[in-house]
DNA sequence: ACTACCCGCGAAACCGCTTTCACGAACCAC
DNA sequence: GTGGTTCGTGAAAGCGGTTTCGCGGGTAGT
């Protein structure tokens, strides 16, 4: 063997003086080899610091030990730190179980494209969505056989695995937490509608409203779109259609800080006048003054979840759906 | 073919009427082929939808396609949204050229354990490393010939390529800047000392204190972390130490943001008493009150910078490191 | 016209691991 | 003791490409 060459099962078998097919079995886990020779098989790859090719293990086995992780540029990674916390979990826990997180960065579209057809070609064992792009590729996918997990809840129920933050929850706490501080006219400004998020905290809204036995009057819901500048827009129609409101429930947290400047700037202060919680305790919500109350979802869980979902698939057992529950952090601003 | 089943090389070769060699050949770029037969084969390919399986190019060839991405765990991904977003301008760029990215977050001290098996087991063509951790890790992936980029300015000067923003050229833009407002004292809060950037955005500082022909007093230096609480508690110290401090400038954003609070709460008034400049232009700089001036990098040019020079390597192409201007923009701080 | 080359191409070996298959030994029941 | 199992094992056939090697035919040189 050439010095630095990497051994093989040929020199392991040699070794250890078994066929290549009872070093497969052993490595592999194979219960059936009789106990010393698989003792003398484990200590030949010690002594030969061998490590499986896991190419060439995939080629045979078709398991490449990939997941893939598929992003959509547009709304996530760029300066926002959520989707790159998330995939830092599902990342951890793929790697402990011995598999790896392959990343897709796909320009929003064109996922039909390059992306399509590399999860379709068999190369990944699975892939975790971000966000739900395109029912159709999923439901290929899901046809093909190939092992899928969602992160957010899917727009059309199909059977797909998901994991999600308790949306409804969350905005359900907010609110009633803006009512229980004495907040008699509580407005939202809602995040993109078409995502099934900004749907679930707009409902969770709405529930906390229908539990005190009224109704928002026209107005005091808004439809944002996660923008800062949203939040901004959309506070200061508020104040104008209703110059009573006392407090506002925002989708997320970059939307509060417009909210709050658009507040401060109208001459309301937060949370005097007005009582302001946001969504998500990003990096911005403890930073802002006044510091932002909001509702915490656990990110890093959130990916650590997704890739748990993966794993309990390959394994072929039974699963359903993961809720992460969500926590009221209160701060300065309600 | 059973149906649904992928067409491999035999199949295009029977159809096209050529020998496996030759598809391969003509697949491969090799120029060697008669036209004629290549159309053929071209023919063939695009009639029976054939995509290349990647894993077995791999075992044969070598070359796996897989880059490998790693990220310390601590300093990164986790609430900060930098590293995601220099990931996804590698995954871009990667792409673009057939390659994919494979995403390593290694809880840190860990790098020696499976992340330091898996890169040096030949199953990726090369990695990039987001700051470095450990130079022995480095040293020896380089030794065994595995092209290798570094992000951030490596410490010990080694060859290896890199590339980074120009924290010194920043540094100094910055500390200018607060000069020519007016600013007789400038104070900087630094980054963790640790690494170089922190270090190289202090020489630009003093860099341009040199060239004003004075040199910063006792005190006017603060070692931060890079954390909102470093950025507070080193401002609360800047002005006792000294009150009449009338600029600071932050190693970044997030410290930027702590000293605004402190000084706010100080009763200093940001920018009339004291003039603030952060560095990076993150979200929060733009979404602070008062709006934070700062110095932006490009970090999803970092990212593609540091793709661009790993497929360089991988085509042989001598390189050397990038260094990315940055950028003053000016808001309402300073 | 004869040897020397070069060029395009196919046969076949090979990459390193997995898995099927069949064989011999050991074990069982009758 | 005989026939039928079961069990551990190795030989060998893949997995789907890449690459070496050598052959046949055409070109060039003398």
């Amino acid at each position: 063997m050439v010095p630095g060459a990497r051994p093989t099962y040929a020199v392991i078998a040699k070794t250890a003086g078994v066929s290549e097919a009872t070093v497969s079995r052993v490595l592999n886990g194979d219960e059936s080899v009789h106990p010393e020779r698989a003792r003398r098989v484990q200590e030949a790859v010690e002594k030969l610091g061998y490590k499986k090719n896991r190419v060439a293990s995939a080629l045979a086995s078709g398991r490449t030990g990939l997941i893939a992780v598929v992003i959509d540029d547009d709304l996530s990674v760029f300066s926002d730190p959520f989707w790159g916390t998330v995939t830092s979990g599902v990342s951890r826990v793929l790697q402990e179980n011995g598999l790896h997180t392959v990343l897709m960065v796909s320009p929003v579209g064109s996922l039909e494209g390059g992306v399509s057809h590399y999860l379709k070609s068999g190369e990944v064992d699975g892939a975790i969505f971000f966000v739900l792009h395109s029912d159709a590729l999923v439901n290929d996918l899901k046809k093909r056989g190939l092992p899928l997990v969602i992160t957010g809840t899917p727009h059309s129920s199909t059977d797909i695995p998901f994991v999600d933050t308790d949306n409804f929850g969350g905005a359900y706490t907010a609110t009633k937490h803006l009512m229980n501080q004495g907040c008699k006219k509580v407005g939202i400004i809602t995040g993109d509608i078409g995502t099934t998020a900004a749907k679930q905290r707009l409902d969770g809204y709405l529930q906390a409203f229908r539990e005190s036995g009224t109704l928002p009057v026209k107005g005091l819901i808004c439809e944002g779109d996660y923008s800062f500048e949203a939040g901004k827009k959309h506070a200061q129609a508020l104040i104008e259609a209703h110059p009573d409101v006392d407090g506002i429930f925002a989708s997320n947290d970059l939307m509060a800080m417009g909210a709050m400047t658009a507040l401060e700037a109208a001459g309301k202060s937060v949370p005097s006048h007005v009582r302001v919680v946001g969504f998500d305790d990003a990096l911005i919500a403890q930073t802002s003054r006044p510091a932002l109350t909001t509702i915490r979802q656990d990110v890093v869980a959130l990916g650590e979840a997704a890739a748990t979902l993966m794993i309990a698939q390959l394994n072929g057992q039974e699963i359903e759906p993961i809720i992460l529950p969500t926590e009221l952090v209160i701060r300065e601003s309600a």
